[in-house]
DNA sequence: TTTTATTGATTGATCAGTCAATCAAAAATA
DNA sequence: TATTTTTGATTGACTGATCAATCAATAAAA
């Protein structure tokens, strides 16, 4: 079995395995056996490419954001005018897979773990900062500046929030109850600024 | 030392430790033995008295929700408008001590923990449900059901969102400017259908 | 004396991390 | 081309630490 180059082949498997166990489990109190075995390695072999359990976390946590991220810039590469860009950035955030449970739990487990790793922290704070920035960006074009500070920051923490009771499964809130939730409250936020009506 | 009538007194000290500890640590990964040690007792009176560490977690995470409880139902007997009472749910959320770093990281432990544990996702659905038909019970009097409804999941995400932003420690969006924000939510969202103006 | 409170000591299980050894491909050499 | 050397990939077995849970023993009240 001895190739040469397995090395990303296996970083990209192990870090994949390690996203479905933390989803499963839904939590990241998760082995290193357990996601070496998803991944058809041994223990030692997920220890030699990431020394330790805790790297092989981050990585997996920064596979989660950059997947985001250029999710996010091909659905802001389609849309053109301003409104529709804010429409694409919610979009994004409810997209199938974002929202599928496992990754939902996996979403969660971070968050929780940032209160204790700095370096976690440092990521969902680019993410929480990532978002806001990208709604602000094209709310400043709506209305004024003030106005748009406070609709991003409302519209981010309402797209976190059914994010997060989703993760419960109380309330089968649906991928698009949860996107028109989020357009209706821009719009009405935005009504007062309206040029027409 | 041994004096009758512990029972009470101990479990009430060690259910206080656990919740300090997990908030200072931001996670359920907390031993028994520094719960106890916080406590002033052994970790084996901790087993003695709740059985295991999950009965110690669980009736943790209920103490904590049967003070938000009490909470709201102080708050809501002082308002007697519907709007009034809709700021009264809304206030009790941010309150300082919900708001306060530990009491954040312990309800975000406590939602990971969701994930796992079919009982405390239990107790975590009564609490989106309260929170949910609170509101609701409100907004029905200020517009149609269907629009209440809606506006009742919005503001509950908003106020979940703002919570786990708050997580964060990023943004250091205060305790003003998230009532705030909820509050102009509402308001722009009930506007079509306020009788003048 | 019986009951309640309390603990120290111990056990058994789980896990992250280490290490020496193996195996096979690739590169170097003859 | 054939042979040897080197190197990357991989693992099984092991270690040390941590921790939940148990239990027998003690001490003080009732």
């Amino acid at each position: 079995m001895p190739k040469v180059g397995m090395e990303p082949v296996r970083r990209k498997a192990l870090v994949d395995a390690a996203l479905s166990v933390i989803g499963d489990r839904g939590s990241l109190t998760v082995t290193m056996s357990e996601i070496a075995r998803r991944a058809g390695v041994s223990p030692a072999l997920a220890h030699h490419y990431f020394g330790s359990k805790d790297r092989l976390l981050i990585e997996t946590i920064r596979f989660l954001l950059r997947q985001l991220r250029d999710d996010s810039v091909k659905a802001l590469k389609r849309a053109d005018t301003p409104r529709a860009r804010l429409s694409a950035i919610i979009r994004v955030n409810f997209q199938a897979d974002q929202f599928a449970p496992e990754t939902i739990a996996a979403w969660l487990a971070f968050y929780a773990e940032a209160q204790r790793s700095e370096e976690t922290r440092r990521f969902l704070v680019i993410y929480a900062r990532r978002l806001r920035s990208n709604l602000l960006a094209d709310l400043r074009r709506l209305c004024p500046a003030d106005a748009a500070e406070r609709i991003a920051e409302g519209a981010a923490a309402m797209i976190d929030g059914l994010y997060i009771r989703q993760s419960l499964r109380s309330v089968p809130s649906s991928i698009e109850a949860s996107i028109s939730l989020t357009e209706d409250y821009i719009s009405s936020a935005l009504a007062p600024h309206s040029k027409e009506d």
